[in-house]
DNA sequence: CTGTTAGCGCGTTCAG
DNA sequence: CTGAACGCGCTAACAG
């Protein structure tokens, strides 16, 4: 079994050439002048060809300094990034991630960095990943106000993206401009007539949850709406959404719109409503943060801001792949404008109060 | 900027020992009769946490032959496997992969193998990694029938399991029972009073769909059920599954029953016979494998098959470690029997049929 | 155009 | 218990 990997030496020594000559040929850039004899250079294609053979990356990755292989780290706050469900929007990422990473050739690992025992801070295994040469560059998601990351690899001189707006000057960074967002869904919901809106944000400890923040409040005093907008970020989980609206709906004027972080909550306001009699959009609109991709094709009919995770990450990466392959950026950073799609959550407010309460 | 990482001839100095002694002490296994006195072990130790010492995982890997690191190669068909939605059970899977390998200190590469170029073929990708000294073991997921991985792996000697039912003898796997998800899918509707089923299938040229074929069609046969187990494997899209529901319906003596492969079909099939006027479950049951947890949270009425994706993750994570690490494993398989989650798509047949058509 | 030589940073013998 | 020396497989600088 286990068939011996072969090494340069070996197809050097079956063309009777020296290892050199075999690194040149197979993975020498091609510098100026230095060139090998078409002949000698076609005899070790072909039997490192014939032979198989699979140059060792560790070896490469010792001997060059840099390993291919770039690292995506996710959220430090939740214990499971992965597996946390709030997190949806990090498949997405890691699908694009890889898929546009492995068009340069570039690995993708999954850093994790969230304690193990107490006691163990997420912060130095984070330093630890940074600093042992496992990956050339990072892509750092679930960016916090707070967050130390950023700093510490900028000391490590690591290169890096954010995914996520920029919250310092020259930080690249990519993201659908979430402060559009916020003021999109508000504004578009004002446009249908609405002069009442209930906003259930994402955690203003997040970047993103604070641009939206900036853009929901921006609108909000645009447009005059004082406090008929209703601005909370405290619910996150459907049940968390469900229970903030039937509370609300227990208090005097309730508002003609909703508009919430992602889909999961969107369905949890919907059910409230729902069970308190309501239906939407006839009483009361919902507009919601597309989060996941796979959420559309089950519910087509929600109006949705497409937050294009997808896009976002395949531009990190090409930024990041540009930057090792040493390619120079003009822009290192990036804001796709997000793309508001109507359906059938979303209609004129009612023109009267809706009965009872 | 850049702060040179620091290397064992560093600390080594500075405590004025050999750089073999600081490499005992902090890496080394700790053999029989090799010690180092405790005094300047306990120097070695404080100098090295001061300085914030990082070893070069690329040197160790190189220097040891392995390299800490677990790959994930997924399906070869797709040339998105990722972003595709199909393969939305994936997602659970690198979640599950990475938080359990996490436990073992061990890194998850996401190993893409699809051909980049017209001409290029994913199996030779494949070996190209595995070759490639980048991991230490696999593991495969959406094992195919005419897989040629496995084989590729045995022939190189790299440990890898694979998640998906085992179709050979010895070849460590891990998954959930996919014949008793068919059989349980079907014998549960049975149970319901069900005499009329349609069955939309996984292709069955996954393992995972050969076995729910064997599950369903043994069901079928203990139960007497002979054509009034109709049977489909061509329609894997919510869309497809809309088709073909639609189609079925303007033919004579629909099933009182329907059983998906996935969410997304159960809804394609839900809206088919929505608009046909139909109601569930009062005049069709649907029972649907669960491919995604997401899914739970805002389809929590839907009669589920769960697939425990995560926990399968998590068992195969544990195999391959424990491989590594050089632990016996006595059983190199496992499977796990499905929990059939009943909720509101199901209930009794109507007893007349019904009207019109 | 090609061979020689010296590292890359660490693990692991083997003497002492 | 410790130091010296070699090897992991490959790249790169320097001669020729």
């Amino acid at each position: 079994m286990a068939a011996k990997n072969l090494k340069l030496a070996d197809i050097a020594e079956r063309v009777g050439v020296n290892r050199s000559e075999v690194s040149r040929v197979l993975s020498g850039v091609r510098r100026q002048g230095r060139t090998v004899s078409p002949a000698t250079r076609e005899h070790i294609l072909e039997v490192a060809r014939d032979l198989k053979y699979y140059p060792d990356k560790n070896a490469q990755s010792l001997a060059k300094g840099c390993t291919n292989t770039i690292g995506l780290m996710m959220s430090m706050t939740g214990d499971r990034p992965l597996t946390d469900s709030l997190a949806e929007h990090n498949h997405e990422i890691i699908g694009a991630l890889a898929y546009t990473l492995h068009e340069y050739g570039i690995h993708l690992l999954l850093a994790q960095c969230a304690p193990k025992h107490s006691g163990e801070r997420a912060v130095d295994n984070m330093v630890h990943i940074m600093r042992s040469q496992l990956c050339d560059g990072m892509v750092l998601s679930d960016i916090t106000v707070d967050d130390e990351r950023p700093a510490a690899l900028e000391e490590i001189g690591l290169p890096f993206v954010v995914i996520g707006s920029p919250h310092g000057i020259g930080l690249p960074a990519v993201d659908v401009d979430n402060v559009r967002v916020g003021y999109e869904g508000v504004s578009y919901l004002y446009g249908l007539g609405h002069r009442h809106i209930a906003v259930y944000n994402i955690g203003r400890n997040l970047i993103s949850g604070q641009n939206r923040f900036h853009g929901i409040t921006q609108a909000g005093e645009e447009l005059g709406m004082g406090r008929r907008l209703e601005y909370r970020d405290d619910a996150h989980s459907q049940m968390d959404v469900y229970t903030a609206v039937t509370q609300r709906l227990n208090e005097p004027s309730f508002p003609t719109a909703i508009f919430t972080e992602d889909e999961t909550s969107a369905f949890g306001a919907e059910r409230a409503l729902r069970d308190a009699g309501l239906s939407v959009p006839k009483d009361v609109s919902i507009i919601t943060c597309m989060n996941s991709r796979l959420m559309r094709l089950i519910a087509p009919r929600l109006t949705t801001i497409n937050l294009r995770h997808e896009e976002v990450a395949s531009a990190a990466a090409r930024l990041l792949a540009g930057q090792l392959r040493g390619v120079q950026i003009e822009k290192r950073s990036k804001l796709f404008p997000p793309v508001l799609e109507p359906a059938r959550t979303t209609g004129p407010p009612r023109k009267r109060r809706f009965p009872g309460r």
